[in-house]
DNA sequence: GTCCGTGCAAATCATTTGCACTTCT
DNA sequence: AGAAGTGCAAATGATTTGCACGGAC
């Protein structure tokens, strides 16, 4: 998962700093503590310009800074409170990213090297109005397209 | 990655058993091994109407008459052969279905009780598309709904 | 001062792997 | 015969939980 890009942010609007300021106030909102830990792992997730895992929030927060546990603690109710949105995948793993109003979208993921890209839009509001006719609510979706990326696929890869 | 259409038949009026026939001849032009465990689970599978667990396959085949490790592996090389599609889900479990060819769908699950229902369709093409033009190859995705079901949201079941 | 959040250790849970043995083909 | 499949035990790896302490409000 490493690979030296250094993109500042790609499009629209809000930097790292609005968007840690953002989710710093949701938290207030919602009577959460905003302390060091979370801190730390929201300059993370909002310097990210892809999901990050668990594991790679707590190495990039600084690992002696912060416990493992309290990562996922915090991602949970930052889940919770609709701060994070989670993306769990293929193996039982799960991605994190900022929640972005209005920026709803999903990725392709490299089976072989991890790789992540955006993909713009959705389009699941067909599925979700057929389930909303079967008398489902408060509904939500889990997707992500894997295949190989153009690196991985280079004869000279194998 | 191929899916060989042919008989226009097993897409329409394919019973239980007609299903197990469709898969036992996928693994022998495959030069996949038919052996009893796996007949075991195909029954299970062409039975099932909406995707079961690996622990539920397993139950349902007779836990004493196979082993889980052996349904585990045989789903993995099944997936592979194109045979089961694997639907991984939340919290890193996976549920696996027999393959209907021309039947790709995908489903609404319920948070609290687990109810699976299909849904008809898939509106992924125009994000395949858009992860093709990125460079990626090789395609599948992974994408399922969740909701609260009819019963669950019932005032009463609270 | 209260609670929520944190760290550390230990526990879970679905899934995977090593190895020797069995069984298809 | 020989490769593919199986069973049992033990390992893995991401995520979770118990409990006592510490810091945010």
């Amino acid at each position: 998962m490493s690979q030296g890009h250094r993109h500042e942010e790609d499009c629209c609007g809000a930097g790292p700093g609005d968007r840690v300021q953002t989710a710093v106030q949701r938290m207030k909102d919602r009577a959460m503590r905003v302390t060091a830990p979370r801190l730390r792992m929201l300059k993370v997730l909002a310097a990210a310009r892809h999901p990050l895992s668990a594991e790679q929030i707590h190495e990039a927060a600084g690992d002696d800074q912060l416990d493992l546990v309290t990562v996922y603690r915090s991602l949970g109710a930052m889940d919770d409170a609709g701060i994070v949105q989670r993306h769990p995948l293929e193996r039982g793993r799960s991605l994190y990213a900022l929640v972005s109003p209005g920026h709803h979208h999903h990725h392709v993921i490299c089976r072989r090297c991890g790789r992540i890209e955006r993909l713009p839009g959705c389009d699941t509001s067909r599925l979700e109005a057929a389930a909303r006719a079967k008398g489902f609510g408060d509904l939500t979706h889990v997707m992500e397209i894997y295949g190989v990326c153009p690196a991985c696929a280079q004869p000279s890869h194998a």
